[in-house]
DNA sequence: CGATTTTGACCCGCGC
DNA sequence: GCGCGGGTCAAAATCG
């Protein structure tokens, strides 16, 4: 199961609303029309859903619409995560102390109990206040209770250079850096779930500025991404007529070939945009952040 | 013996 | 100013 954990952090979420997840990246000049394809994404989930009275040409047809539309959903997700993510970080900015104080090193980073809006804040301000942003990623995986070993299997070689006992959790937090390229930034965090013992929570902080040295970077199957904050929630499990089958199902086919198929095929991205579409105009958080960004834009009267 | 991990000390920002 | 807590450092211990 993937998944982008969403919503229960933080009081409003602005943020990185990465919903590239398995799918290609939008065509040039394929730019989206808000208001119509809002109309569209409102209509009933037909499609792989419901019954098919279509023939195959017609399918095949409405197989390159949807991937079309696919595309421009995908466009138009990232313009608003980037809109929506550089105005509230106006805000905040805005309303902090003229002083330009230093702000604390916790506060790059989303707690465990998470308020990942601090880490999408954190990150824009950075850098003399240009909008250049820290990417935050938070990955949990599920590993067996008694495994004390805090390691997550992501592909990178890592250097531990700390652990600590925190206050929210019991378990021990260890420090990790990137030892595959002695310039790379990025570091990374992992702890146990204090919900969960079963879950390891890693947050990594930065890019890598070199490739995957393996790869068997990939995610486990079981494995819940939380890309630095907001909130939208799809569930890939779900099955239905012609419907999607969850990412587990790799781990019951014998190499990536068929879940790619899968992945490619017209049902997965119809089944897909739909969701994306539910989750967006279901998420509260997600319209009020958005309603928000679009209010800043207009002129006051 | 070099690389890696462990772990206590230290640093620094924040809240009171 | 002081204490607290998270993050990092670095010496010691461990491993291959």
């Amino acid at each position: 199961m993937l998944l982008m954990d969403s919503g229960s952090r933080g009081d409003c979420s602005p943020v990185c609303l990465d919903l590239s997840v398995g799918l290609s990246p939008p065509s040039p000049g394929s730019g989206p029309e808000t208001t119509a394809d809002a109309e569209r994404l409102d209509r009933p989930a037909t499609g792989c859903w419901g019954p098919r009275t279509s023939s195959l040409a017609d399918g095949k047809d409405e197989a390159k619409t949807l991937e079309a539309r696919l595309t421009q959903v995908s466009e138009e997700n990232r313009r608003l995560t980037e809109i929506i993510a550089y105005m509230y970080a106006s805000q905040v900015a805005a309303r902090r102390s003229p002083d330009g104080r230093k702000r604390s090193r916790d506060s790059l980073e989303p707690s465990n109990s998470g308020d990942a809006n601090a880490a999408v804040e954190s990150a824009a301000l950075s850098d003399e206040g240009t909008c250049r942003r820290i990417k935050l990623t938070r990955v949990c995986t599920k590993i067996d209770p008694s495994d004390t070993t805090l390691t997550v299997k992501d592909g990178y070689q890592w250097r531990k250079y700390g652990q600590k006992v925190t206050r929210d959790n019991p378990s021990p937090r260890a420090y990790f850096r990137c030892a595959y390229a002695p310039s790379c930034p990025v570091k990374k965090k992992v702890q146990r779930s204090a919900e969960d013992s079963a879950m390891l929570v890693a947050t990594y902080e930065g890019e890598h500025n070199h490739p995957s040295p393996t790869r068997a970077g990939e995610l486990p199957s079981s494995t819940s991404i939380n890309s630095s904050g907001p909130a939208i929630t799809l569930d890939l499990t779900r099955n239905g007529a012609g419907a999607v089958r969850g990412l587990d199902a790799a781990a019951e086919v014998p190499g990536l070939k068929r879940l790619c198929q899968e992945i490619a095929s017209p049902d997965f991205r119809t089944a897909l945009v739909e969701q994306m579409a539910r989750s967006l105009t279901k998420d509260p958080k997600f319209t009020d952040a958005l309603a928000a960004a679009i209010l800043q834009q207009l002129p006051e009267y």
